[in-house]
DNA sequence: ATATACATGTAACAAGTTACATGATTTA
DNA sequence: TAAATCATGTAACTTGTTACATGTATAT
């Protein structure tokens, strides 16, 4: 049985063939905005998937000095997604160090206090300009069809976008109490 | 320097003493709402407080057959932690298994990919009341003051209130959407 | 000349989870 | 009498991050 980043490749790999390079590159925006892995944890993830006939490769030349592995998933590693996706997903508590923080936050200094959730509310906002270009980019491409990858591709999207608006919100009504 | 996990418990000893067991006991329901831990981090980390002098312990007879350590935050255990309330939260790319499934949800067969949004629904909901429920009872201890514990308690709660609404109203969207 | 992109891998370490280990007291 | 609570610890394992290693081609 795969790990969670087992199917987080076969989610990318379900949607086109991409050698590692490119995977590594696709988990730099996290898939579906919210999991993400370096190469050094993919590459040997990739040799156990297809140890497990979940996946295939096969050697192409690559534009690079090195010859390059284009990783295909095969029938069975689609089966297996298909099924991972529809079991209930694990009770997740999301781990939050700005909320960590915030819990201390009595014990700093008033000013460091606003200055640290200022920073944070910066960042949700850069965070949530990204989003916000990739969604308009997407809705430029006409309907979407809620059977297709790029619909789902929207739907995670729609997360993401949710998730930095309401951390603003709450950076703004925290601001605004502390003063 | 403690890990992260070493100032959510000198957060926790911050605001009164506890042994490892209370501890323990204090995160299954996660610091700030968004940090847990189980006891066999805890201990080993406490010893590395204490090491560095960030808490100190002293063995105080229990109800139960063991003796128990009575850990307590030290003065350079609260300025550590004052001072790294403040510092930039590290930019957190939450990871969420729920939306990962989400990304690859166009494979899955139609029903049963409408019955996994659906019981996320649901455990989203059953947080939510639970947060409620305590939300609820803060708010009875009469006003709160921006600069007790008992104001940032709150304030976490309110990021996990915010949290799960997002996400209920996210399952209801993609819900009608798929439908 | 220097940096970046290409391309794949291993090693060392840090963090987190699950299982093992012990054993008295209280509650059902 | 069986289970849960109290109470602390270690061991084995999984996952994730950072650093090490190599070396060409292209753009600045």
């Amino acid at each position: 049985m795969p790990s969670t980043l087992g199917y987080a490749l076969l989610g990318l790999l379900a949607r086109r063939p991409q050698t590692g390079y490119e995977l590594a590159q696709s988990m730099r925006i996290p898939v579906g905005y919210f999991w993400s892995a370096s190469h050094s944890q993919i590459y040997p993830e990739l040799s156990r998937l297809e140890a497990d006939s979940l996946v295939r490769s096969r050697v192409v030349p690559g534009p690079g000095p090195r010859d390059t592995k284009l990783y295909t998933i095969s029938a069975a590693g689609r089966r297996a997604l298909a099924a991972w996706v529809v079991m209930p997903a694990a009770l997740e508590q999301s781990r939050s160090e700005e909320l960590l923080k915030t819990y201390s936050l009595w014990l700093g200094d008033p000013v460091g206090a606003r200055e640290m959730i200022s920073g944070l509310r910066d960042r949700h906002h850069e965070m949530l300009s990204r989003y916000e270009r990739i969604a308009a980019e997407i809705e430029r491409g006409g309907p979407l069809d809620p059977a297709t990858p790029r619909f789902f591709d929207y739907a995670t999207l729609r997360r993401g976008l949710s998730f930095e608006r309401h951390a603003i919100a709450w950076c703004d009504w925290l601001l605004d109490t502390l003063s």
